[in-house]
DNA sequence: CTGCGATGTGTCTACGTAGTCAGAACGAGC
DNA sequence: GCTCGTTCTGACTACGTAGACACATCGCAG
């Protein structure tokens, strides 16, 4: 049915493994023999099996990546991560888990195919999973994940760093009080963030209470809105664990009468798109997606083979939005 | 190094073969012989080798998307795509392109793999493309792309119903004019939904010019807006070819000093979930996502053997947001 | 007790490729 | 003219699995 190497060997008149070698190593092969080849693999249609080159060669040029299935910020990681690995040439292989719950079988798949390499996001993967990771037959590595610092290499941006930029940012636009809304507390970014933002706002004297959002979503932001709109305990500030969190807070507030940035400043984290869409203009942390896609793919196919020892940091920017511009000094 | 079913068969005294039924096809083996080949797989960690079994089998239980590298809807399909997949055990492998001139290098990338099936998304892949693709040994289904009718299986969401659906409803409020910004008018979407919302408009006796925004995004439609701000032409009523592009043009018109829904109402297309954040409460045509990312499956994987003519058309809900409600009647 | 279907298991092979090895063809140096 | 090294090509095999086929065992009806 399909077109095989043989086939093309055939119409060409060549052996089967000089066609191999004309589509894998060409410089092995005489450029006559090479033009002869292609030639009659164009006329036949002929395409090589990727299928059949990984289980010879063992390996797929397949990179595999677990992460959450719904979440705006890892949606753009994998945008950055497919489009880099297509420049390679290779390809991403997908397997999304609904919740920390369904890790498991996620890795259950993806022990079955041999991967070049491996992605693990979300920093809602428990440390028993990522250690489970740990083979030498398969280069792993943790994205934006502190938990798994010393388990596995590790490309991630300063959280901490990137937490007291942003507070010491609000902090100079003159605010008395705080509160930091985070995702959920288990996470282990979120814990980083607001150890940050609490430690550089308390060298400040503004003391920041914490507060559990209970998801990554906007809806989980949206609703955290709810307990700064009873009381009169409206702090200057509210710092969003993550972007997603912090536009459902703005629209949280706003929909609940307040002024932002009037009432109340806003922070977030991340650098989404949206974050920087005019409606928003959201002051964050725009991590650089880009650099951190490209560390850590240079760590699935460069690194070095004590990786579990290797860790990348990159800093993140601030970006200034109006939703920390208070209006009068 | 790795362990295969070889290594299985000898540790249970079994043959490979054996080891190979209790994992494909466990009811041709006793209950008692399965028992043993299962705890000498997990003594010795062994976990079958997809690319072995895709060679062999000539499945490989992986589906493909060629989608547009960046873009939020594209974004919704593929989660929605890659969790159904999951529930079924197949795995989805992304060939992203990052604009029409590169799609036919995704579509080299897509025939080195034996696919079980092939999803076809974005209005933007030429018709030639589409034909290329009509191959016996792969089950293509064109995704949300009127121009593939005819070519090739197709699920959309009915465009062009939902397209009247929102004219009217803005006809509805009174508008006397109104005005369409398509994405780029090579889009076989963007097309049908302009055609939609003019003809329904034309039969209320209002005109609904076509402007093009350029693109598929936020920026796009954000830019677009301009157009509005310059003269005393401003429509009654401005139609986003999309989701993406309502939301960049309501950030635009508001930013120019315009309310939305005061001065001029806003629809778009496609129900994002950023549509119904509260900060934008857009009107839009929502798409069923999960229906017709099944009933895409479906067509693969029961679809009809002539299925060159099959087309399903799903109808979306039109969800009523305040970008359309007018203070006074 | 014989014959027969059902059930369970082993042997063998093929999926399509790429790497190893051997050998052919050829030119260069003595 | 012979050896040697280089370049090129073909034969062969293995990657790890699943299916075809053969065969052994067992229960059961006649």
């Amino acid at each position: 049915m399909r077109v095989t190497s043989h086939d093309v060997a055939a119409e060409a008149g060549v052996s089967q493994a000089t066609v191999a070698r004309v589509f894998s190593s060409p410089d092995k092969v005489a450029l006559a023999t090479q033009k002869r080849v292609r030639e009659a693999a164009a006329r036949l249609g002929y395409v090589p099996n990727a299928i059949a080159r990984s289980l010879k060669s063992q390996r797929t040029d397949i990179v595999g990546a677990v992460v959450p299935a719904k979440s705006e910020y890892w949606q753009d990681v994998l945008t950055a991560l497919s489009r880099s690995l297509a420049e390679q040439g290779k390809q991403l292989l997908l397997f999304p888990f609904a919740d920390a719950d369904h890790v498991e079988e996620a890795l259950d798949s993806v022990e079955q195919y041999r991967l070049d390499g491996l992605v693990l996001a979300s920093s809602t993967i428990r440390p028993e999973h990522l250690v489970r990771m740990r083979r030498p037959s398969l280069r792993v590595v943790a994205f934006n994940q502190p938990a798994a610092s010393g388990l596995l290499p590790l490309v991630m941006v300063d959280n901490d760093a990137g937490a007291r930029d942003l507070a010491e940012h609000v902090a100079a636009q003159g605010i008395r009080t705080a509160a930091f809304v985070g995702t959920v507390t288990s996470a282990s970014t979120d814990q980083i963030r607001y150890r940050g933002a609490a430690s550089a706002l308390a060298d400040r004297g503004v003391a920041c209470p914490y507060v559990e959002a209970g998801g990554f979503s906007y809806d989980a932001g949206y609703k955290a809105a709810a307990r700064f709109l009873d009381g009169a305990d409206l702090p200057d500030a509210v710092m969003g664990g993550s972007d997603e969190v912090a536009l459902g807070l703005i629209d949280g507030l706003r929909t609940g009468g307040l002024d932002v940035p009037g009432d109340v400043l806003v922070t977030g984290f991340d650098g989404l798109p949206q974050a920087s869409w005019a409606g928003y203009d959201l002051t964050t942390l725009v991590q650089p997606i880009e650099v951190l896609v490209d560390a850590t793919l240079a760590m699935i196919f460069d690194g070095a083979r004590d990786a579990a020892q290797s860790e990348r940091i990159v800093p993140g920017t601030l970006r200034e939005g109006m939703t920390t511009r208070r209006g009068n000094g």
